[in-house]
DNA sequence: ATTTATTTGCAACTTAGTTGCATTTAGCTA
DNA sequence: TAGCTAAATGCAACTAAGTTGCAAATAAAT
């Protein structure tokens, strides 16, 4: 990780009051740098040899989730998918897309989705999330 | 199970050309009274002394999903929802709305949300799901 | 009624995530 | 800068959700 790196992650957990710690920086560095959301068996693969417990990397993750640093990505598969909390307005983040032929789930950049109406009476709407499925450009 | 509701769920199983079975009949039954959508647990749990393995709730799921009678809803929770496959156009399953507090996911009915547009170039949408966050009347 | 491909059930297994508890460490205070 | 303490980490053991292989049962075609 780079100093420079390094500073603006340490500014970031400060920012939210989390201690800096190595394995926030790491995990928080891979977020950052990845193209989609990624599990924590993904997340601990990137960590390699830096090492990291399984426990901690989820218990790491939730600290992050409950910051607001990291969102839980919304993709439907099994495990969880988490992913660096930028391009999401309030009430909805990005969109994913996964493609039914290679299985590869990205984020949706440029396309945009308006918030649901017409709920009956008394819903509260705090969150949208869109999951969209077909075939990638490689694929179809 | 009445024996109108049997004849009725013996067609449905016939039109996807599916070996009408007892564990079919009761876990289609079970998914045509649901008002929202069910786990594998929820599921063998309502068919109590009808007994029934775990696997084969998860293969019959499996199969009626693949046959296209059953749904994956899209929930964000650990376990998997299925639901009866009723109320979705082509490209779109009705959206799903889980309330922050009691923890309740049910369908939304008379809400639309418009398919996503300006995705890159070459994607090919097969299907949008939305779920929806926030506060149910009960707890807002 | 017989046959055969499907379906079901059991046991054992895997994957994803969690809990309790002992040890270490970030960052505050003196 | 050392000492203190709450927060974070790591280990072992566990749970929940889903899967696989194989043998027995059964739907439905003949």
């Amino acid at each position: 990780m780079k100093s420079k790196t390094k500073k603006s992650i340490d500014s970031l957990l400060g920012s939210v009051k989390l201690r800096r710690t190595d394995q926030r920086r790491v995990i928080l560095d891979i977020l950052l740098n990845a193209k989609g959301p990624r599990t924590a068996d993904e997340i601990m693969a990137a960590m390699s040899r830096k090492s990291a417990n399984k426990v901690t990397v989820y218990r790491t993750l939730e600290s992050l989730v409950e910051a607001g640093l990291v969102h839980r990505a919304f993709v439907h598969k099994r495990a969880e998918h988490f992913e660096f909390a930028n391009r999401c307005t309030n009430l909805q983040c990005h969109p994913h897309f996964t493609c039914v032929n290679c299985g590869v789930t990205n984020c949706v950049v440029g396309a945009s989705i308006p918030i649901a109406k017409g709920l009956e009476k008394g819903f509260v709407i705090h969150r949208q999330q869109v999951h969209l499925e077909g075939l990638c450009p490689r694929c179809a």
